[in-house]
DNA sequence: TTATTAATTTTGGCATACCTAATTTATTTT
DNA sequence: AAAATAAATTAGGTATGCCAAAATTAATAA
């Protein structure tokens, strides 16, 4: 298999896994990598023959410690890319994403270590989303999905889920940026919709909006 | 064809062809492509169908108009990577050539331009290789090949052609580097080895490193 | 100019990464 | 527990990028 493919399965294996807990079913898998399920179960064959993943036929796969280990690497890789990309390159955080895909599938880790270091090794991305160590290890938190938030709470805005530009701008227009501190007004019964203030203008969010932001309670 | 396939071909087509001049062989294409040259006449064809290169059965190829502006962007992003990590992130000379060598494939002009502005669009790489500008404009200077060089003449080594770590640890050994002044004592009739002063200090250099310098007259 | 040698191309194959359509297996609904 | 639906797998196929060995063409030496 070629590295670019074993790397893009397991980032995305690992992305979907949330530490590991869940195993990930072909479809989802194969939507995230943009290919068909047939496509898939191949794909996981050879990875568990490699050591990868351990795939179980019609139920679900999971990543082996060696193909933890080297998620974490990529995402690792990404993520810096897009830290160094924002902070020192001057990009935004909704143009990152897509460079950083094709960045992180460059393999020097003195280089990836280098601009950690310039960066005074941050913890977390532009998006919020937590960096590893050089060794793996990741910085464990406690946030949770705005969609789960209580009314009435004031929160912190940590992280999104969803890097796309399109919705990176409309919260960017918004003002709902990380570290903005909001306050869930009230769920809205008939599409969960939110009622919430950020500096003191009221704002509606949708569901899926919602969806997409980690916060932090206050 | 991949896109990278495509991009190594160009590029080492115009790396060999010398501004276009020289008709490219099969052989020594397949050679530094690392590949046999029944592969490289595939490619080729294919190339040629694309429309990025004129290719003459059992004769030769060249660069059509389009391939060769293909090239010089894949040079530039090549050389400012290059230069980006030598001067920006602390590489040594001899270790980036390889790195670049993989980051010449992210397409993304916005990043390549924004990482020559920092630099001050610089027109020389690491190793003395005169890089495109954004139109694919190169400065065309008068160097010539130490192993050209004239006895009893003073000159400046400009640049290097060979990348490799091992050719230039032994450049910097010997403080052949880059701006350094040299004077050409004689050449050894025997091997055609040099006899040069380099800071007050002799030293004989085979004609295969001659070779790969690059020198102006002082 | 005819050998001889070197470069190039052709032929036939192999492996990888995909796909669609058909089939099987698992999960929901009724 | 059937029936209906959804997910996953298998079977069969295409396109790409590579290779070795044989055949051809070009270049060089005799
Ligand atoms: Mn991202
Ligand atoms: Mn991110
Ligand atoms: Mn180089
Ligand atoms: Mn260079």
């Amino acid at each position: 298999m070629r590295q670019e493919t074993i790397e893009n399965y397991l980032k995305t294996i690992y992305n979907l896994s949330s530490d590991n807990t869940v195993v990930v079913g072909n479809k989802e898998l194969a939507g995230r990598l943009n290919l068909r399920p047939a496509t898939v179960t191949e794909g996981l064959r050879k990875l568990d023959e490699l050591k990868y993943v351990f795939y179980e036929k019609s139920y679900g796969t999971r990543l082996t410690t060696s193909g933890a280990k080297l998620a974490l690497n990529i995402v690792r890789r990404h993520r810096i890319w897009e830290t160094y990309l924002v902070k020192e390159l001057g990009f935004g955080w909704d143009e990152v994403h897509e460079i950083a895909e094709e960045l992180e599938h460059v393999k020097n880790d003195k280089l990836i270590n280098k601009l950690a270091g310039i960066l005074g090794n941050p913890i977390y991305d532009p998006h919020g989303d937590p960096i590893p160590d050089a060794k793996g290890k990741i910085f464990k938190s406690n946030f949770i999905k705005l969609s789960e938030a209580k009314p009435k709470v004031s929160y912190k805005i940590m992280g999104v889920t969803d890097h796309s530009s399109a919705f990176l701008k409309y919260l960017e227009k918004h003002h709902l940026i990380i570290g903005a501190n909001i306050l869930v007004k009230q769920f809205e019964e008939f599409d969960s919709s939110i009622l919430l203030t950020c500096n003191k203008n009221e704002i509606i969010i949708s569901s899926k909006a919602a969806e997409c932001m980690i916060v932090q309670v206050n």
